[in-house]
DNA sequence: GTACTGCGTTTCACACAATGAAACGAGACC
DNA sequence: GGTCTCGTTTCATTGTGTGAAACGCAGTAC
Protein backbone atom coordinates (compact mmCIF):
# COMPACT_ATOMS: atom_id res chain seq x y z
CA UNK A 1 0.00 0.00 0.00
CA UNK A 2 2.66 2.69 -0.38
CA UNK A 3 0.21 3.99 -3.00
CA UNK A 4 -3.10 6.02 -1.46
CA UNK A 5 -5.21 2.79 -2.90
CA UNK A 6 -5.08 -0.98 -4.17
CA UNK A 7 -5.84 0.25 -7.76
CA UNK A 8 -6.08 3.71 -9.93
CA UNK A 9 -9.42 3.40 -7.77
CA UNK A 10 -9.61 6.72 -5.78
CA UNK A 11 -12.14 9.46 -5.78
CA UNK A 12 -9.66 12.39 -6.58
CA UNK A 13 -11.63 14.84 -4.71
CA UNK A 14 -11.88 12.25 -1.63
CA UNK A 15 -8.10 12.22 -1.33
CA UNK A 16 -7.94 16.10 -1.89
CA UNK A 17 -10.21 16.93 0.54
CA UNK A 18 -8.62 14.15 3.43
CA UNK A 19 -4.91 15.76 2.62
CA UNK A 20 -6.49 19.33 3.71
CA UNK A 21 -7.68 17.53 6.79
CA UNK A 22 -4.41 15.98 7.43
CA UNK A 23 -3.00 19.36 6.81
CA UNK A 24 -5.31 21.29 9.67
CA UNK A 25 -4.65 18.37 11.75
CA UNK A 26 -0.73 19.29 11.78
CA UNK A 27 -1.14 22.60 12.00
CA UNK A 28 -1.35 24.31 15.32
CA UNK A 29 -5.08 25.85 16.32
CA UNK A 30 -5.65 25.98 12.29
CA UNK A 31 -4.90 27.96 9.29
CA UNK A 32 -6.18 30.44 6.51
CA UNK A 33 -7.05 29.31 2.58
CA UNK A 34 -4.40 30.75 1.49
CA UNK A 35 -1.93 28.96 3.75
CA UNK A 36 -3.90 25.64 2.95
CA UNK A 37 -3.81 26.52 -0.80
CA UNK A 38 -0.16 26.84 -0.71
CA UNK A 39 0.87 23.89 1.07
CA UNK A 40 -1.47 21.30 -0.39
CA UNK A 41 -0.22 22.72 -3.95
CA UNK A 42 -3.85 22.59 -5.44
CA UNK A 43 -5.50 25.91 -6.91
CA UNK A 44 -7.05 28.58 -4.27
CA UNK A 45 -11.03 28.25 -5.84
CA UNK A 46 -10.49 24.11 -5.28
CA UNK A 47 -9.30 24.54 -1.97
CA UNK A 48 -11.56 26.82 -0.96
CA UNK A 49 -14.52 24.89 -2.64
CA UNK A 50 -13.48 22.07 -0.46
CA UNK A 51 -13.41 24.19 2.60
CA UNK A 52 -16.82 25.56 2.77
CA UNK A 53 -17.62 21.63 1.57
CA UNK A 54 -15.94 20.23 4.62
CA UNK A 55 -17.58 23.02 6.94
CA UNK A 56 -20.98 21.83 5.81
CA UNK A 57 -20.27 18.50 6.83
CA UNK A 58 -18.77 19.76 9.96
CA UNK A 59 -16.01 18.31 9.33
CA UNK A 60 -14.08 21.54 9.49
CA UNK A 61 -14.94 24.70 10.73
CA UNK A 62 -14.30 28.73 11.67
CA UNK A 63 -14.59 29.75 14.89
CA UNK A 64 -17.11 32.80 14.31
CA UNK A 65 -16.88 33.88 11.10
CA UNK A 66 -13.12 34.49 10.67
CA UNK A 67 -10.68 33.01 7.96
CA UNK A 68 -9.11 30.55 9.91
CA UNK A 69 -10.21 26.96 9.44
CA UNK A 70 -10.00 23.91 11.78
CA UNK A 71 -10.43 21.06 12.29
CA UNK A 72 -14.72 20.69 13.23
CA UNK A 73 -16.64 18.19 16.28
CA UNK A 74 -17.85 15.40 13.23
CA UNK A 75 -14.38 14.06 13.39
CA UNK A 76 -14.80 13.89 16.96
CA UNK A 77 -17.97 12.31 16.95
CA UNK A 78 -16.71 9.64 13.91
CA UNK A 79 -13.00 9.34 16.51
CA UNK A 80 -15.04 8.24 19.41
CA UNK A 81 -17.63 5.92 17.62
CA UNK A 82 -14.40 4.20 16.18
CA UNK A 83 -12.96 3.77 19.69
CA UNK A 84 -17.03 2.58 20.42
CA UNK A 85 -16.92 -0.30 17.84
CA UNK A 86 -13.91 -1.70 17.32
CA UNK A 87 -13.82 -5.06 19.55
CA UNK A 88 -10.37 -4.97 19.70
CA UNK A 89 -10.58 -2.70 22.50
CA UNK A 90 -13.51 -3.89 23.93
CA UNK A 91 -12.13 -7.62 23.89
CA UNK A 92 -8.56 -6.38 25.48
CA UNK A 93 -9.64 -4.14 28.02
CA UNK A 94 -10.24 -6.73 31.11
CA UNK A 95 -6.94 -8.28 30.24
CA UNK A 96 -5.32 -4.79 29.82
CA UNK A 97 -6.94 -4.00 32.99
CA UNK A 98 -5.27 -7.53 34.73
CA UNK A 99 -1.86 -6.78 33.84
CA UNK A 100 -2.02 -2.97 34.90
CA UNK A 101 -3.31 -4.34 37.99
CA UNK A 102 -0.58 -6.70 38.44
CA UNK A 103 2.45 -4.57 37.77
CA UNK A 104 1.08 -1.40 38.67
CA UNK A 105 2.89 0.02 35.94
CA UNK A 106 1.31 2.35 32.78
CA UNK A 107 -0.24 -0.29 29.65
CA UNK A 108 -1.15 0.57 26.44
CA UNK A 109 -2.64 -0.73 23.43
CA UNK A 110 -2.05 0.55 19.88
CA UNK A 111 -2.27 -0.13 16.11
CA UNK A 112 -0.18 1.16 13.10
CA UNK A 113 -1.98 3.85 11.27
CA UNK A 114 -1.61 4.16 7.11
CA UNK A 115 1.56 6.59 8.01
CA UNK A 116 3.09 3.89 10.17
CA UNK A 117 2.70 5.92 12.82
CA UNK A 118 1.18 4.07 16.61
CA UNK A 119 -2.12 5.02 17.27
CA UNK A 120 -2.87 4.46 20.92
CA UNK A 121 -6.60 3.19 21.41
CA UNK A 122 -6.14 2.42 25.59
CA UNK A 123 -4.32 3.88 28.15
CA UNK A 124 -4.44 2.41 31.53
CA UNK A 125 -2.49 4.01 33.94
CA UNK A 126 -0.27 3.27 36.74
CA UNK A 127 -1.35 4.99 40.16
CA UNK A 128 2.12 5.20 40.39
CA UNK A 129 3.90 8.60 38.49
CA UNK A 130 0.60 9.70 36.22
CA UNK A 131 1.65 11.81 33.67
CA UNK A 132 5.18 11.44 32.68
CA UNK A 133 4.45 9.72 29.63
CA UNK A 134 2.76 11.85 27.02
CA UNK A 135 0.94 8.87 25.53
CA UNK A 136 -2.65 9.24 25.41
CA UNK A 137 -5.71 7.80 23.35
CA UNK A 138 -6.12 9.04 19.93
CA UNK A 139 -2.36 10.18 19.96
CA UNK A 140 0.09 9.23 17.38
CA UNK A 141 3.73 9.09 18.33
CA UNK A 142 6.90 7.46 16.22
CA UNK A 143 6.97 3.49 15.49
CA UNK A 144 10.55 2.80 15.01
CA UNK A 145 11.35 4.29 18.37
CA UNK A 146 8.35 2.60 20.72
CA UNK A 147 7.48 -0.65 22.08
CA UNK A 148 4.55 -0.50 19.98
CA UNK A 149 5.68 0.58 17.01
CA UNK A 150 8.79 -1.65 17.02
CA UNK A 151 6.79 -5.05 17.79
CA UNK A 152 3.72 -3.56 14.94
CA UNK A 153 6.73 -3.11 12.19
CA UNK A 154 8.29 -6.61 13.24
CA UNK A 155 5.18 -7.76 12.65
CA UNK A 156 4.30 -6.39 9.11
CA UNK A 157 5.32 -7.87 5.62
CA UNK A 158 6.92 -6.08 3.46
CA UNK A 159 9.31 -3.15 3.79
CA UNK A 160 7.93 -1.63 6.71
CA UNK A 161 11.68 0.29 7.00
CA UNK A 162 11.85 1.25 3.72
CA UNK A 163 8.67 2.94 4.14
CA UNK A 164 9.74 4.86 6.98
CA UNK A 165 13.04 5.92 5.24
CA UNK A 166 10.82 7.41 2.44
CA UNK A 167 8.79 9.63 4.83
CA UNK A 168 11.88 10.58 6.32
CA UNK A 169 10.50 9.91 9.51
CA UNK A 170 13.25 8.01 11.41
CA UNK A 171 13.84 10.88 13.52
CA UNK A 172 16.29 10.94 16.33
CA UNK A 173 13.88 11.46 19.98
CA UNK A 174 16.98 10.74 22.60
CA UNK A 175 20.48 9.08 22.12
CA UNK A 176 19.31 5.52 22.41
CA UNK A 177 16.84 6.11 19.25
CA UNK A 178 17.37 3.68 16.32
CA UNK A 179 17.46 6.12 13.41
CA UNK A 180 19.82 3.92 10.98
CA UNK A 181 17.58 1.55 8.53
CA UNK A 182 20.48 -1.20 8.93
CA UNK A 183 20.25 -1.36 12.31
CA UNK A 184 16.81 -0.75 12.45
CA UNK A 185 15.90 -4.13 10.57
CA UNK A 186 18.34 -5.68 12.78
CA UNK A 187 16.40 -4.93 15.39
CA UNK A 188 12.80 -5.85 14.01
CA UNK A 189 14.38 -8.87 13.35
CA UNK A 190 15.25 -9.87 17.10
CA UNK A 191 12.15 -8.94 17.90
CA UNK A 192 10.40 -11.40 15.93
CA UNK A 193 12.59 -13.93 17.21
CA UNK A 194 12.27 -13.58 20.72
CA UNK A 195 8.14 -12.17 20.31
CA UNK A 196 8.43 -8.82 22.13
CA UNK A 197 9.78 -5.27 21.68
CA UNK A 198 11.64 -3.00 24.31
CA UNK A 199 11.81 0.35 24.17
CA UNK A 200 14.86 1.64 26.55
CA UNK A 201 14.78 5.43 26.54
CA UNK A 202 14.28 5.56 22.78
CA UNK A 203 11.21 8.21 22.56
CA UNK A 204 11.41 9.70 25.81
CA UNK A 205 13.75 10.23 28.06
CA UNK A 206 13.29 7.98 31.43
CA UNK A 207 10.42 5.71 30.31
CA UNK A 208 10.86 2.35 29.17
CA UNK A 209 8.66 -0.50 27.94
CA UNK A 210 8.67 -4.15 26.77
CA UNK A 211 5.74 -4.77 24.12
CA UNK A 212 4.13 -7.54 22.33
CA UNK A 213 2.23 -7.76 18.97
CA UNK A 214 -1.62 -9.26 19.42
CA UNK A 215 -2.47 -11.65 16.29
CA UNK A 216 -5.98 -11.18 15.16
CA UNK A 217 -8.11 -14.75 13.90
CA UNK A 218 -6.21 -14.43 10.16
CA UNK A 219 -3.31 -14.97 11.82
CA UNK A 220 -1.18 -11.47 11.16
CA UNK A 221 -0.80 -8.59 13.86
CA UNK A 222 -3.96 -6.57 14.43
CA UNK A 223 -2.35 -4.51 17.78
CA UNK A 224 0.14 -4.57 20.30
CA UNK A 225 0.12 -4.08 23.70
CA UNK A 226 3.01 -2.71 25.95
CA UNK A 227 3.72 -2.28 29.66
CA UNK A 228 5.96 1.02 30.40
CA UNK A 229 7.60 2.31 33.62
CA UNK A 230 10.10 4.56 34.56
CA UNK A 231 13.51 3.87 34.23
CA UNK A 232 14.68 4.06 37.37
CA UNK A 233 11.89 1.63 38.50
CA UNK A 234 11.64 -1.08 35.74
CA UNK A 235 15.29 -2.54 35.27
CA UNK A 236 16.14 -3.97 31.89
CA UNK A 237 15.88 -7.79 33.06
CA UNK A 238 12.56 -7.70 34.74
CA UNK A 239 11.65 -6.01 31.69
CA UNK A 240 13.04 -8.82 29.37
CA UNK A 241 11.93 -11.30 32.08
CA UNK A 242 8.63 -11.22 34.27
CA UNK A 243 7.08 -8.03 32.22
CA UNK A 244 7.72 -9.80 28.84
CA UNK A 245 6.50 -13.07 30.20
CA UNK A 246 3.32 -11.63 30.83
CA UNK A 247 2.81 -9.51 28.02
CA UNK A 248 3.57 -12.05 25.63
CA UNK A 249 0.80 -14.09 27.78
CA UNK A 250 -1.48 -11.13 27.59
CA UNK A 251 -1.10 -10.25 24.04
CA UNK A 252 -1.83 -14.08 23.30
CA UNK A 253 -4.92 -14.27 25.27
CA UNK A 254 -6.48 -11.18 23.50
CA UNK A 255 -5.73 -12.99 20.31
CA UNK A 256 -7.59 -15.75 21.24
CA UNK A 257 -10.53 -13.86 22.58
CA UNK A 258 -10.58 -11.76 19.12
CA UNK A 259 -11.21 -14.81 17.32
CA UNK A 260 -14.22 -16.29 19.22
CA UNK A 261 -15.58 -12.84 19.27
CA UNK A 262 -15.26 -13.13 15.34
CA UNK A 263 -16.45 -16.64 15.37
CA UNK A 264 -19.88 -15.36 17.56
CA UNK A 265 -20.50 -12.74 15.17
CA UNK A 266 -20.37 -15.45 12.39
CA UNK A 267 -22.64 -17.54 13.32
CA UNK B 1 -28.79 18.26 5.38
CA UNK B 2 -31.22 21.12 4.46
CA UNK B 3 -28.67 22.67 2.13
CA UNK B 4 -25.26 21.34 3.51
CA UNK B 5 -23.17 24.06 1.63
CA UNK B 6 -23.93 28.40 1.62
CA UNK B 7 -24.14 28.58 -2.15
CA UNK B 8 -23.48 25.46 -4.66
CA UNK B 9 -19.93 25.15 -4.14
CA UNK B 10 -20.31 21.54 -2.75
CA UNK B 11 -17.70 18.89 -3.84
CA UNK B 12 -20.53 15.92 -4.34
CA UNK B 13 -17.60 13.26 -4.09
CA UNK B 14 -16.86 14.26 -0.87
CA UNK B 15 -20.68 15.01 0.30
CA UNK B 16 -21.04 11.04 -0.93
CA UNK B 17 -17.98 9.91 1.21
CA UNK B 18 -19.11 11.75 4.04
CA UNK B 19 -22.38 10.48 4.29
CA UNK B 20 -21.07 7.12 3.60
CA UNK B 21 -18.98 7.16 7.08
CA UNK B 22 -22.00 8.93 8.87
CA UNK B 23 -23.58 5.43 7.86
CA UNK B 24 -20.97 3.35 9.14
CA UNK B 25 -20.97 5.75 12.23
CA UNK B 26 -24.69 4.72 13.00
CA UNK B 27 -23.93 1.36 11.69
CA UNK B 28 -22.96 -0.92 14.73
CA UNK B 29 -19.83 -2.45 13.94
CA UNK B 30 -19.57 -1.82 10.55
CA UNK B 31 -21.68 -2.90 6.71
CA UNK B 32 -21.06 -4.68 3.80
CA UNK B 33 -20.83 -3.10 0.25
CA UNK B 34 -24.25 -3.67 -0.46
CA UNK B 35 -26.06 -3.16 2.51
CA UNK B 36 -24.15 0.85 2.25
CA UNK B 37 -25.18 1.17 -1.78
CA UNK B 38 -28.57 0.40 -0.75
CA UNK B 39 -28.60 2.57 2.47
CA UNK B 40 -26.98 5.46 0.12
CA UNK B 41 -28.89 5.04 -2.80
CA UNK B 42 -25.52 5.22 -4.69
CA UNK B 43 -24.74 2.65 -7.35
CA UNK B 44 -22.65 -0.42 -6.26
CA UNK B 45 -19.29 0.95 -7.92
CA UNK B 46 -19.35 4.14 -7.00
CA UNK B 47 -20.20 3.39 -3.37
CA UNK B 48 -17.26 0.38 -4.17
CA UNK B 49 -14.55 2.95 -5.55
CA UNK B 50 -15.48 5.54 -2.44
CA UNK B 51 -14.72 2.91 0.21
CA UNK B 52 -11.77 1.58 -1.31
CA UNK B 53 -10.52 5.51 -1.21
CA UNK B 54 -11.68 5.98 2.03
CA UNK B 55 -9.78 2.61 3.25
CA UNK B 56 -6.69 3.87 1.10
CA UNK B 57 -6.52 7.33 3.83
CA UNK B 58 -7.53 5.39 6.93
CA UNK B 59 -10.78 6.77 7.36
CA UNK B 60 -12.26 3.03 6.78
CA UNK B 61 -10.87 -0.27 7.45
CA UNK B 62 -11.79 -4.07 7.17
CA UNK B 63 -10.63 -6.08 9.89
CA UNK B 64 -8.10 -8.55 8.33
CA UNK B 65 -9.69 -8.76 4.38
CA UNK B 66 -13.33 -9.47 5.11
CA UNK B 67 -16.11 -7.64 3.44
CA UNK B 68 -17.26 -6.05 6.17
CA UNK B 69 -16.35 -1.96 6.60
CA UNK B 70 -16.13 -0.11 9.68
CA UNK B 71 -14.80 3.44 10.47
CA UNK B 72 -10.89 3.49 10.65
CA UNK B 73 -7.94 5.08 12.81
CA UNK B 74 -7.55 8.15 10.81
CA UNK B 75 -10.97 8.97 12.17
CA UNK B 76 -9.32 8.87 15.93
CA UNK B 77 -6.21 10.73 15.01
CA UNK B 78 -8.45 13.90 13.52
CA UNK B 79 -10.89 13.15 16.35
CA UNK B 80 -8.17 13.98 18.84
CA UNK B 81 -6.59 16.29 17.17
CA UNK B 82 -9.99 18.39 17.52
CA UNK B 83 -10.12 18.09 21.10
CA UNK B 84 -6.16 19.29 21.22
CA UNK B 85 -6.60 22.19 19.04
CA UNK B 86 -9.70 23.81 20.14
CA UNK B 87 -9.04 26.82 22.51
CA UNK B 88 -12.50 26.14 24.09
CA UNK B 89 -11.38 23.20 25.88
CA UNK B 90 -8.16 24.35 27.04
CA UNK B 91 -9.50 27.76 28.37
CA UNK B 92 -12.40 25.90 30.05
CA UNK B 93 -10.83 22.86 31.79
CA UNK B 94 -10.00 25.02 35.43
CA UNK B 95 -13.11 26.34 35.46
CA UNK B 96 -15.05 23.34 34.59
CA UNK B 97 -12.57 21.81 37.31
CA UNK B 98 -13.21 24.27 39.99
CA UNK B 99 -17.04 23.93 39.34
CA UNK B 100 -16.64 20.16 39.71
CA UNK B 101 -14.63 20.36 43.36
CA UNK B 102 -17.03 22.89 44.68
CA UNK B 103 -19.95 20.61 44.21
CA UNK B 104 -18.68 17.55 43.83
CA UNK B 105 -21.24 16.82 41.03
CA UNK B 106 -20.55 16.08 37.02
CA UNK B 107 -19.50 18.79 34.87
CA UNK B 108 -20.36 18.86 31.25
CA UNK B 109 -18.70 20.91 28.00
CA UNK B 110 -20.32 20.69 24.73
CA UNK B 111 -21.31 22.13 21.61
CA UNK B 112 -23.84 21.72 19.12
CA UNK B 113 -23.03 19.61 15.75
CA UNK B 114 -24.47 20.48 12.57
CA UNK B 115 -27.49 18.16 12.96
CA UNK B 116 -28.40 19.81 16.12
CA UNK B 117 -26.97 16.81 18.06
CA UNK B 118 -25.22 18.11 21.57
CA UNK B 119 -21.54 16.45 21.58
CA UNK B 120 -19.60 16.60 24.15
CA UNK B 121 -16.17 17.72 24.84
CA UNK B 122 -15.57 17.35 28.15
CA UNK B 123 -17.33 15.22 31.64
CA UNK B 124 -15.49 15.53 34.64
CA UNK B 125 -16.69 13.34 37.02
CA UNK B 126 -18.27 13.61 40.39
CA UNK B 127 -16.13 11.58 43.04
CA UNK B 128 -19.84 10.14 44.34
CA UNK B 129 -21.74 8.22 41.91
CA UNK B 130 -19.42 7.65 38.68
CA UNK B 131 -20.96 6.36 35.94
CA UNK B 132 -24.77 6.69 36.37
CA UNK B 133 -24.76 9.01 33.34
CA UNK B 134 -24.18 7.86 29.74
CA UNK B 135 -22.38 10.79 28.57
CA UNK B 136 -18.49 10.59 27.65
CA UNK B 137 -16.24 12.78 25.78
CA UNK B 138 -17.70 12.46 22.05
CA UNK B 139 -20.18 10.88 22.52
CA UNK B 140 -24.11 12.92 21.22
CA UNK B 141 -27.24 13.28 22.80
CA UNK B 142 -30.32 14.46 21.88
CA UNK B 143 -30.57 18.74 22.38
CA UNK B 144 -34.19 18.54 22.93
CA UNK B 145 -34.26 17.13 26.06
CA UNK B 146 -30.61 17.95 27.41
CA UNK B 147 -29.72 20.84 29.44
CA UNK B 148 -26.81 22.16 27.44
CA UNK B 149 -28.91 21.36 24.26
CA UNK B 150 -31.26 23.65 25.16
CA UNK B 151 -29.36 26.28 26.39
CA UNK B 152 -27.44 26.06 23.03
CA UNK B 153 -31.07 25.94 20.90
CA UNK B 154 -31.68 28.80 23.30
CA UNK B 155 -29.18 30.64 22.03
CA UNK B 156 -29.39 30.09 18.36
CA UNK B 157 -30.78 32.31 16.05
CA UNK B 158 -32.83 30.80 12.81
CA UNK B 159 -35.55 28.53 14.03
CA UNK B 160 -33.34 25.63 15.64
CA UNK B 161 -36.92 23.84 16.89
CA UNK B 162 -38.18 23.52 13.65
CA UNK B 163 -35.13 21.95 12.26
CA UNK B 164 -35.70 18.92 14.45
CA UNK B 165 -38.62 18.69 13.51
CA UNK B 166 -37.58 18.12 10.46
CA UNK B 167 -35.43 15.61 10.91
CA UNK B 168 -37.99 13.49 13.52
CA UNK B 169 -35.57 14.21 16.17
CA UNK B 170 -38.19 15.01 19.15
CA UNK B 171 -38.33 11.80 20.30
CA UNK B 172 -39.24 10.97 23.53
CA UNK B 173 -36.93 9.74 26.18
CA UNK B 174 -38.73 9.78 29.46
CA UNK B 175 -42.14 11.21 30.58
CA UNK B 176 -40.55 14.47 31.25
CA UNK B 177 -39.21 15.05 27.98
CA UNK B 178 -40.35 18.32 26.32
CA UNK B 179 -41.38 16.87 22.91
CA UNK B 180 -44.12 18.97 21.60
CA UNK B 181 -42.76 21.61 19.09
CA UNK B 182 -44.61 24.50 20.67
CA UNK B 183 -44.16 23.50 24.14
CA UNK B 184 -40.03 23.46 23.30
CA UNK B 185 -40.30 26.93 21.49
CA UNK B 186 -42.36 28.35 25.20
CA UNK B 187 -39.28 26.16 27.09
CA UNK B 188 -36.32 28.21 25.28
CA UNK B 189 -38.02 31.35 25.27
CA UNK B 190 -37.98 31.03 29.12
CA UNK B 191 -34.42 29.63 29.17
CA UNK B 192 -33.17 32.81 27.29
CA UNK B 193 -35.11 34.99 29.88
CA UNK B 194 -33.74 33.16 32.90
CA UNK B 195 -30.35 32.49 31.54
CA UNK B 196 -30.29 28.94 32.31
CA UNK B 197 -31.87 25.50 31.04
CA UNK B 198 -32.79 22.73 32.99
CA UNK B 199 -32.69 19.21 32.68
CA UNK B 200 -35.26 17.75 35.02
CA UNK B 201 -34.90 13.80 34.24
CA UNK B 202 -35.95 14.70 30.53
CA UNK B 203 -33.04 12.67 29.12
CA UNK B 204 -31.97 9.89 31.46
CA UNK B 205 -34.11 9.11 34.21
CA UNK B 206 -33.11 9.85 37.19
CA UNK B 207 -30.77 12.61 36.30
CA UNK B 208 -31.23 16.24 36.67
CA UNK B 209 -29.08 19.07 35.30
CA UNK B 210 -28.43 23.17 34.95
CA UNK B 211 -26.91 24.42 32.28
CA UNK B 212 -25.61 27.85 30.50
CA UNK B 213 -24.48 28.66 27.30
CA UNK B 214 -20.97 29.98 26.93
CA UNK B 215 -20.80 33.10 25.06
CA UNK B 216 -17.59 33.75 22.42
CA UNK B 217 -15.48 36.57 21.87
CA UNK B 218 -18.35 37.59 19.08
CA UNK B 219 -21.44 37.36 21.57
CA UNK B 220 -22.96 34.67 20.41
CA UNK B 221 -23.20 31.19 22.26
CA UNK B 222 -19.68 29.06 21.24
CA UNK B 223 -20.93 26.12 24.00
CA UNK B 224 -22.35 24.96 26.92
CA UNK B 225 -21.33 23.96 30.30
CA UNK B 226 -23.80 21.65 32.80
CA UNK B 227 -23.49 20.49 36.22
CA UNK B 228 -25.39 17.32 36.59
CA UNK B 229 -25.98 14.82 39.65
CA UNK B 230 -28.60 12.34 40.65
CA UNK B 231 -32.27 13.42 41.01
CA UNK B 232 -32.49 12.23 44.85
CA UNK B 233 -29.24 14.42 45.48
CA UNK B 234 -29.97 17.62 43.82
CA UNK B 235 -33.23 19.23 44.74
CA UNK B 236 -34.97 21.29 42.08
CA UNK B 237 -34.59 24.30 44.43
CA UNK B 238 -30.53 24.11 44.52
CA UNK B 239 -30.33 23.57 40.67
CA UNK B 240 -32.55 27.03 39.95
CA UNK B 241 -30.57 28.63 42.82
CA UNK B 242 -27.23 27.98 43.92
CA UNK B 243 -26.11 25.79 41.01
CA UNK B 244 -27.76 28.05 38.49
CA UNK B 245 -25.77 30.87 39.80
CA UNK B 246 -22.72 29.10 39.97
CA UNK B 247 -22.52 27.74 36.14
CA UNK B 248 -23.52 31.40 34.76
CA UNK B 249 -20.76 32.97 36.45
CA UNK B 250 -18.58 29.82 35.26
CA UNK B 251 -20.00 30.34 31.62
CA UNK B 252 -19.38 34.00 31.98
CA UNK B 253 -15.77 33.40 32.96
CA UNK B 254 -14.73 31.16 30.45
CA UNK B 255 -16.47 33.19 27.81
CA UNK B 256 -14.05 36.53 28.92
CA UNK B 257 -11.01 34.20 29.06
CA UNK B 258 -11.47 33.11 25.50
CA UNK B 259 -11.83 37.03 24.36
CA UNK B 260 -8.97 37.42 26.40
CA UNK B 261 -7.11 34.24 24.26
CA UNK B 262 -8.34 35.52 21.24
CA UNK B 263 -7.14 38.80 21.83
CA UNK B 264 -3.63 37.80 22.42
CA UNK B 265 -3.97 35.59 19.36
CA UNK B 266 -4.51 38.28 17.41
CA UNK B 267 -1.66 40.72 18.51
C1' DG C 1 -7.07 61.47 -1.20
C1' DT C 2 -4.95 57.44 -4.47
C1' DA C 3 -2.23 53.35 -5.24
C1' DC C 4 -1.07 49.30 -3.79
C1' DT C 5 -1.14 44.77 -1.71
C1' DG C 6 -3.12 40.68 0.21
C1' DC C 7 -6.87 38.34 1.09
C1' DG C 8 -11.35 35.63 0.26
C1' DT C 9 -14.76 35.09 -3.25
C1' DT C 10 -16.85 34.39 -7.77
C1' DT C 11 -17.01 33.35 -12.63
C1' DC C 12 -16.45 30.43 -16.58
C1' DA C 13 -15.12 27.31 -20.32
C1' DC C 14 -12.80 23.07 -20.71
C1' DA C 15 -11.21 18.35 -19.79
C1' DC C 16 -11.28 14.50 -17.76
C1' DA C 17 -12.67 12.47 -13.41
C1' DA C 18 -16.33 10.36 -11.45
C1' DT C 19 -20.20 7.95 -12.57
C1' DG C 20 -23.64 3.84 -13.09
C1' DA C 21 -25.16 -0.03 -16.05
C1' DA C 22 -23.85 -4.09 -17.06
C1' DA C 23 -20.71 -7.92 -17.51
C1' DC C 24 -17.62 -10.89 -14.82
C1' DG C 25 -15.88 -14.23 -11.39
C1' DA C 26 -15.78 -16.42 -6.94
C1' DG C 27 -17.85 -18.53 -3.39
C1' DA C 28 -21.88 -20.44 -0.80
C1' DC C 29 -25.88 -23.05 -0.80
C1' DC C 30 -29.09 -26.51 -2.36
C1' DG D 1 -24.14 -28.94 -11.50
C1' DG D 2 -27.12 -25.23 -11.19
C1' DT D 3 -28.28 -21.01 -9.03
C1' DC D 4 -28.05 -17.82 -6.02
C1' DT D 5 -25.42 -13.52 -3.93
C1' DC D 6 -21.83 -10.86 -3.33
C1' DG D 7 -17.56 -8.18 -4.53
C1' DT D 8 -14.97 -6.75 -8.48
C1' DT D 9 -13.99 -4.93 -13.04
C1' DT D 10 -14.88 -2.74 -17.44
C1' DC D 11 -16.28 1.01 -20.25
C1' DA D 12 -18.67 4.72 -22.64
C1' DT D 13 -20.87 8.93 -21.41
C1' DT D 14 -21.54 13.37 -19.14
C1' DG D 15 -21.60 16.50 -15.97
C1' DT D 16 -18.64 17.62 -12.18
C1' DG D 17 -14.72 19.33 -10.40
C1' DT D 18 -11.18 22.00 -11.98
C1' DG D 19 -7.74 26.15 -12.14
C1' DA D 20 -6.77 30.64 -14.36
C1' DA D 21 -8.17 34.75 -14.04
C1' DA D 22 -11.19 38.45 -12.81
C1' DC D 23 -13.47 40.64 -8.87
C1' DG D 24 -14.28 43.14 -4.54
C1' DC D 25 -12.96 44.45 -0.30
C1' DA D 26 -10.19 45.21 3.30
C1' DG D 27 -6.02 47.33 5.26
C1' DT D 28 -1.71 50.02 4.70
C1' DA D 29 1.50 53.16 2.82
C1' DC D 30 2.41 57.31 1.13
Amino acid sequence: MTGVVARDYAVRAVVRAARLLELLRASEGGAPLNELAASSGLAKASVFRMLRTLEGLGFVERPDGSDTYRLGVRCLELGQAYLEQTDLRREALPVLERLRDRFDETVHLGVLDDEYRVVYLEKLDSTQAVGIMMSRVGKTAPSHCTGLGKALLAARDGDPVGALVERGALRRYTPNTIHRPAELRRELTRITRRGYALDLEEHEPGVRCVACAIDGPSGSAVAALSIAGPAQRVAEESLRGELAAAAREAAREIGLRLGAARREVAS
